[in-house]
DNA sequence: ACCAGCTCCTGCTTGC
DNA sequence: TGCAAGCAGGAGCTGG
């Protein structure tokens, strides 16, 4: 379900009520999610203080004392949310959907973290400290979107490099990693370029264009507290409100809300995922 | 090596 | 109303 912007927006809803409390006991009620947990996935968690949360791409990493990270993927339809504590008042944050909340920590001042994943695609992991950028779903990561490590050029060279539609390039994380569907759609609509346009045949002021939609599409998300669609919501329970602000994605068959030109949004399947885009202005 | 398509799983929406 | 098909925001894997 999440990308970059919504996992960001989790992360900055857990560090208050997370971070530097203790672990003091985990309940894992299923063995894996996507792949197996860790075996002693439970043993490394408690009694672990949580000094600090950081993302990366869509990954979240939970750092314990030093030691571990826990590795955290929402996949498609993974929701934190919390209560308790001295944040009582997000009381209604765990949702009412017992069934699926597969892993859950109690915090040494009260606070019920909560992980729910009705689709399982989620992904939970625990790395040794400084071993992260070893880890074989960290490792081939591209750059970060919004970090030092992603700049015009360097997309240049990748998408040279390409001869594959830029949409699926966009969802490639070896690229850039945190994009998502929607995203991609985004950026492209606000960079002018068509979805099925070949990575190799997109000329320098394209590609600069789409480096700058890249990263304000991505800030104004975050700024919105990310999307919400179906069930996505905020660690505390609060909606995002950034899916107001589409140009393109969900909206097939309606006017290109771009002023004065008058085309019409349609949806494309590309590599099995919708693609929407105004034909009239994207090129 | 690259790339499009398939796949995992469940729940919600759509159409008959 | 009921039921089946279609669809979903991710991403690793397979096979062309």
């Amino acid at each position: 379900m999440p990308e970059l912007p919504e996992v960001e927006t989790v992360r900055q809803g857990l560090v208050p009520a997370i971070v530097g409390k203790i672990i003091k006991q985990a309940i894992i009620r299923r063995p894996d999610l996507r792949w197996p947990f860790p075996p002693d996935m439970q043993k490394r968690l408690e009694g672990r203080r949580v000094e600090q949360i950081d993302r990366r791409s869509k990954y979240l990493l939970f750092r314990l004392d030093s030691q571990d990270v826990w590795l955290v993927h929402l996949g498609m339809s993974g929701r934190f949310s919390f209560q308790g504590g001295t944040l009582g008042q997000f009381a209604h944050a765990t949702g009412g959907d017992p069934k699926h909340d597969h892993v859950t920590l109690l915090m040494d001042d009260g606070v019920v973290l909560n992980f729910n994943d009705p689709r399982r695609f989620g992904a939970m992991d625990i790395i040794e400290a400084g071993q992260e950028s070893d880890h074989k779903l960290l490792c081939v990561l591209g750059p970060e979107p919004l970090g030092n490590g992603f700049n015009p050029e360097l997309l240049a060279q990748s998408l040279a490099m390409r001869g594959s539609a830029i949409k699926s390039a966009l969802l490639d994380q070896k690229l850039v990693a945190g994009l998502g569907n929607i995203y991609v759609c985004e950026a492209l609509h606000r960079a002018y370029i068509a979805p099925n346009r070949r990575c190799n045949e997109i000329r320098g002021s394209e590609v600069l264009a789409l480096y700058h939609a890249i990263i304000e599409v991505l800030k104004e998300a975050i700024a919105a507290g990310g999307s919400s669609l179906r069930d996505y919501r905020q660690a505390d329970g609060r909606l995002g409100y950034f899916q107001h602000g589409f140009q393109v994605y969900g909206r097939s068959g309606q006017m290109c809300l771009r002023q004065d030109c008058g085309g019409v949004i349609t949806k494309i399947i590309q590599s099995n995922r919708s693609s929407f885009y105004c034909a009239t202005c994207q090129t």
